[in-house]
RNA sequence: GCGCGAGUGGCGGAAUGGAAGACGCGUAUGGCUCAGAACCAUAUAGGUAAAACCUGUGGGGGUUCAAAUCCCCCCUCGCGCACCA
C-alpha cells in the first residue's frame, strides 16, 4: 500500500465517530490519566516547531489509552491578550474575530496531525462563560484581602501614551517610536502572590517529577534569603534608618549607608543640605533612569552624599548617608549598610567617591595580609570588637543574637519575589470586576452580577488610558451597597491570570452554576503528566501553582501542586535560529502533510533527537521517515500475499531470532516510553525490528504465523507515534475495532532468554577477540576457553594472567 | 558575575562504569532501468587500499581490571537570572 494524506482523512472520521478521545469523567471502571498540554495563544498559525508539542501529548495520550487508561486529553485557547489586540489594530478588524478566525485555523492544523482532544471540553478563555470564572477567582482572593492596589511604577512611552511591559523596552526606549521611556506612577491591581513565596518554595519538594531546571529557576525567582534587620541611628536625629543585610557578620566594615532615591528618610535628612539643589537633580536623574536601564552590563554606579551621618551601632563609627542609584527601593527596607571590604557593588562605589575600606573578614586564621580587594566569602572575624575571631557563621549567629537583645535589630527574611501586577491599560482582556463609588470607594462586583462582560463595540486604539474608560454605557453603574451612580474599574486582568486555573475548568467546561465541581477536579488532578515549553517556566507555573494553592485553602481543591509531572520539550530550530516569521525560516506543516502525510511528519519529529533538547530541522530527515514508513508498509503487502506454513513443524533459527527480537523490541519501546518519552530511541528499536524482518525474510523460511506476528508488533508499536498507518494497518490485517482499542503488546522472558551468547575478550581492557559461550557456562569453564584460543595465546605469550575478570554475558578482562 | 545544560563520525544522534558510533541522514560501489527517480544489496571514525596494529567521545590530569560515563582543573557553545545587599 502506498500511505497518502487520503489514509488520514479515513482514520480523523473514524476516530471522531468513534469518541476515542471523549471521555466520560464519571467512568471509575479504569484508572484515570490527565494528559495536559498547555494551550496555545492562538496569534498565528503552526509551525512545525509548535506542532513537536502537540505530537509529543498525542503519543503519550495514545499509548495511555492502550495501557488501559481512561485518558483526558482536552485543549482550549489562551485568547486574550496584547498580541491580539495589535494584530486587530494592524488589520483593522475586532481582536475577538481575529482571534476567532486563528483559532479556527490552529484547530484546522491539530485535527489534519491527528492529535487527538475530548473536543467537547474545548475552551476559550475570552468568553463570558470562561472568564466569569477568572472574575469570580479575581473576588475571591480580593475577599481574602490578596487582591490589592496601589500606587506603582510602569514604564510609560510619552509618545504612545501608554504602558509598556518590560520586554517592550529596548536599551530604555520605546521598541515603536523609539521615544525614552519614563517612569510613571499609577494604581494598579496587585496579587498578593508573595503570602505564597514560602509555600511555593517548600512544594517544590513535592514535584519529583518536574525536571530540576525548572525548579531552580522557581527557586531563583523566589529567591529568598534570611537575614538581619538592624538600625542605624542617625547622628542628631531621633531618626533611624533600618537596613536589611544577609552578611551581618561584616558590620564592623560598615562604612557607610546607601539609600534608594525613593526612601522616605531623604526628604527630611536633606531639608537643610547645603547641596540640596545637586540632591535633587541627582534624584530626579535616577527617576527618570527605565527600570531596563539597570539591565545594561555596565550600568555606572553614581550616587549623591546627603550630608548627614549615622552612627553603626556596632562599631560606634560615625558614617556617611548617601544616596546611590543601584540600591532597590523594593528589596528589603531600600536602604543598604555598606560594606566595601566585603562587598563588590559596595567596593566600586567606595573607591569611585573615595569612602572608606575596613577590612572584617579574613579568608582564613592563618592569613595574614591581604591585598585591597574585595573578598566576598565567609571567614574569619577581625577588627570586629568582642565579635573578633569567631568564624562567620557563628558571628552571624551571635550578632543577630546580641541585636535583639539590645534591641536594635532582628531576624529577617527576604524574597526577590514581587506581587503580581495584573492591571492591563488595554481592552483584549477580563475586566477586573470592581466599582469605585463615592462614598462606598472601592466595592467588588457582587458574584451573583458576573460576568462583568467585555463591550464588543469600543474605539480600542491606545491613548494612554484603558479603552474602557471611554465606553460610558460599561463605565457607568450603579454601587452595589448604596445604589448610587458609580464607575467601573477600566482596566483589564492579564491573560496569565485566565491561563492560571483553566486545567481546572477542562473537568467540567459547560458548568455554568461554579468555576468547577470539586469532587470531580480531586478525583481527575493532579495533572498526570504537564507539556509544554520551557519559556513558562516561571511566570505560567508559578502563577498557577500560586492560584492552585489560594483554592485549596478555599477548600475547593484537595492537591496542593496541580501538575504533577512536568515535561518541557526543546524547540525545532532551523539554520541555528529559532523558527520565526522574521527570520523567515518557518517550516509549515501544510505542504509536509501533502507530501507525506501527517505520520511522516509526527515520526521525523519524535526521531529528530531527544524530545527534552533542542533540535535542528533538516528536510532530508522527513525523508528519512517517510521512506521508513513506506518500507514498513511493503511488509504488509508482502504478507497479504504470503502462504508459507509449517505450522506444527520445529521453529528453526531465523523464527526463533525473529521472535526473540519481537519480545526485546517491545520490552525496549515500553521501557522507553515508561521512561523519560524517549521516542527516538523506541523508533530506532522498531526500525532495527523491521530491518530483521526483511533479514528473515531474504535469508531463511519463515512461517506466515511469525511474520504476521512480526509485523503486527510493528505497527503496535508504531500507533502511538504513526497512528493512521497504523489504525490502516490493523484494518488490513483483519481487526475490526481500532487499533487503539487494542492493548499494548506485552513480551514474554522465555523468548527473550539465549543458550549462546557472543562475549569479548579484553587483555589490559583492549578488545582482542570475540567468542561464543553457552550461557550456562561457569565462570571457570569461561575462562579456560577463553585462555584456550589461538589469538589469547599468542599475545599473553611467556606471561601468565594476573587476574582474569568475567562480567556475565559481556566480557572477559585479562590482566597481564 | 551567578545558576543550569551541552560538547561523541561529513550531519541528527546512540551507549550513564563493561565491545564507542545503535538507528537515521548523507556518501560510495553494485543490482534493477532505455534513462532517471524510487527501490534492493554492500560498505562507510581516522591513520590506510587491505590484514595486522595504532589512535579516537572539547583539552589536561586522576580513580579503576575497565571511563564518553565517576572525581579535579581548564576551554567553547547554548539557555536562564542578573546591582536582590
Amino acid at each position: 500500500m502506498e500511505y497518502s494524506k487520503a489514509t488520514d482523512l479515513k482514520w480523523h472520521a473514524f476516530w471522531k465517530n468513534e469518541r476515542l478521545f471523549n471521555v466520560d469523567i464519571k467512568d471509575t471502571s479504569k484508572p484515570k490519566y490527565y494528559c495536559l498540554v498547555m494551550f496555545p495563544y492562538p496569534s498565528s498559525e503552526l509551525h512545525v516547531g509548535h506542532a513537536r508539542n502537540y505530537i509529543i501529548g498525542d503519543a503519550v495520550s495514545r499509548y495511555k489509552i492502550m495501557r488501559g487508561y481512561n485518558v483526558l486529553s482536552p485543549m482550549g485557547w489562551d485568547a486574550f491578550g496584547l498580541p491580539a489586540e495589535n494584530q486587530a489594530i494592524k488589520h483593522k478588524i475586532h481582536p475577538q474575530t481575529w482571534t476567532l478566525k486563528n483559532i479556527e485555523r490552529i484547530k484546522e492544523q491539530l485535527n489534519s496531525w491527528g492529535i487527538g482532544y475530548d473536543w467537547d471540553r474545548e475552551i476559550t478563555t475570552c468568553f463570558p462563560q470562561y472568564y466569569k470564572w477568572t472574575q469570580w477567582i479575581f473576588l475571591k482572593l480580593y475577599q481574602k484581602g490578596l487582591a490589592y492596589r496601589k500606587e506603582a511604577f510602569a514604564n510609560w512611552c510619552p509618545s504612545c501614551k501608554t504602558v509598556l511591559a518590560n520586554e517592550q523596552v529596548v536599551d530604555g526606549a520605546c521598541e515603536r517610536c523609539s521615544t525614552k521611556v519614563e517612569q510613571k506612577k499609577l494604581k494598579q491591581w496587585f496579587l498578593k502572590i508573595t503570602s505564597y513565596a514560602d509555600r511555593l518554595l517548600e512544594d517544590l519538594s513535592l514535584l519529583k517529577d518536574w525536571p530540576e531546571k525548572v525548579k531552580i529557576m522557581q527557586i531563583n525567582w523566589i529567591g529568598k534569603s534570611e537575614g538581619v534587620e538592624i538600625d542605624f541611628p542617625i547622628e542628631n536625629s531621633n531618626e533611624k534608618i533600618r537596613c536589611f543585610t544577609t552578611r551581618i557578620d561584616t558590620i564592623f566594615g560598615a562604612t557607610f549607608l546607601a539609600l534608594s532615591w525613593e526612601h522616605q528618610v531623604i526628604k527630611e535628612l536633606v531639608k537643610d543640605s547645603i547641596n540640596k539643589n545637586q540632591i535633587e537633580e541627582f534624584i530626579n536623574k535616577v527617576k527618570n533612569q527605565p527600570l531596563s536601564a539597570r539591565l545594561v552590563e555596565n550600568f555606572e554606579k553614581e550616587g549623591i552624599f546627603t550630608g548627614k551621618f549615622a552612627i553603626n551601632p556596632l562599631s560606634g563609627k560615625k558614617i556617611p548617608i548617601w544616596i546611590a542609584n543601584y540600591i532597590l527601593t523594593e528589596y528589603g527596607t531600600g536602604a543598604i549598610m555598606c560594606v566595601p571590604a566585603h562587598d563588590k557593588r559596595d567596593f566600586e562605589f567606595a573607591k569611585k567617591y573615595n569612602l572608606e575600606i575596613i577590612e572584617v573578614i579574613k579568608p582564613s586564621q592563618h592569613t595574614t595580609t591581604l591585598p585591597i580587594a574585595v573578598f566576598e566569602g565567609e571567614g574569619i572575624l577581625v577588627n570586629s570588637g568582642n565579635f573578633s575571631g569567631l568564624t562567620s557563621r557563628d558571628a552571624k549567629e551571635k550578632i543577630a543574637f546580641y541585636l535583639e537583645e539590645a534591641n536594635i535589630g532582628r531576624r529577617a527574611v527576604n524574597y526577590k519575589l514581587r506581587d503580581w501586577l495584573i492591571s492591563r491599560q488595554r481592552y483584549w482582556g477580563a475586566p477586573i470586576p470592581i466599582i469605585y463609588c463615592d462614598s462606598c470607594g472601592e466595592v467588588p462586583v457582587p458574584e451573583n452580577n458576573l460576568p462583568v462582560l467585555l463591550p464588543y463595540n469600543i474605539e480600542f486604539l491606545p491613548t494612554g488610558q484603558s479603552p474602557l474608560t471611554f465606553a460610558k454605557e460599561f463605565t457607568q453603574t450603579t454601587c452595589p451597597n448604596c445604589k448610587r451612580p458609580a464607575q467601573r474599574e477600566t482596566d483589564t486582568m492579564d491573560t496569565f491570570v485566565d491561563s492560571s486555573w483553566y486545567y481546572l475548568r477542562y473537568i467540567s467546561p459547560k458548568e455554568e452554576n461554579v468555576a468547577f465541581i470539586t469532587e470531580d477536579v480531586n478525583r481527575w488532578l493532579p495533572v498526570d503528566q504537564y507539556i509544554g515549553g520551557v519559556e513558562h517556566a516561571i511566570l505560567h507555573l508559578l502563577y498557577s501553582r500560586f492560584i492552585n494553592k489560594f483554592l485549596y485553602d478555599l477548600g475547593l481543591v484537595n492537591f496542593p501542586e496541580p501538575f504533577a509531572k512536568l515535561f518541557t520539550q526543546g524547540m525545532i530550530v532551523k539554520d541555528g535560529f529559532k523558527m520565526s516569521k522574521s527570520k523567515g525560516n518557518v517550516v509549515a506543516p501544510d505542504y509536509i502533510i501533502d507530501k507525506y502525510g501527517a505520520d511522516t511528519m509526527r515520526l521525523y519529529i519524535l526521531f529528530m533527537g531527544p524530545p527534552q533538547k533542542d533540535a535542528e530541522w533538516q528536510d532530508e530527515g522527513l525523508q528519512g521517515a517517510y521512506r521508513f514508513l513506506q518500507r514498513a508498509l511493503r511488509l504488509v503487502d508482502v504478507l497479504k500475499e504470503y502462504n508459507n506454513t509449517e505450522e506444527g513443524q520445529p521453529l528453526n533459527s531465523f523464527e526463533r531470532a525473529l521472535l526473540k527480537k519481537i519480545h526485546s523490541t517491545i520490552k525496549e519501546v515500553t521501557v522507553d516510553l515508561e521512561g523519560d518519552f524517549q521516542f527516538n530511541t523506541a523508533i530506532a528499536r522498531i526500525m532495527e525490528l523491521v530491518n530483521q524482518i526483511y533479514k528473515s525474510l531474504n535469508e531463511g523460511f519463515l512461517r506466515k504465523s511469525i511474520f504476521y506476528q512480526a509485523v503486527d508488533t510493528v505497527f503496535l508499536l508504531l500507533s502511538p507515534f504513526t497512528p493512521h498507518i497504523s489504525e490502516e494497518v490493523n484494518n488490513i490485517l483483519g481487526n475490526k475495532c481500532s487499533i487503539f482499542r487494542r492493548s499494548w503488546p506485552l513480551y514474554y522472558e522465555e523468548y527473550l532468554k539465549e543458550e549462546e551468547i557472543e562475549i569479548a575478550v579484553l587483555i589490559n581492557g583492549k578488545v582482542k577477540d570475540k567468542v561464543t559461550i553457552s550461557t550456562d557456562w561457569d565462570k571457570r569453564s569461561v575462562e579456560e576457553k577463553i585462555l584456550s584460543l589461538e589469538k589469547v595465546k599468542k599475545i599473553l605469550g611467556n606471561n601468565t594472567p594476573k587476574k582474569i575478570i568475567y562480567v556475565e554475558k559481556r566480557l572477559v578482562n585479562i590482566v597481564v
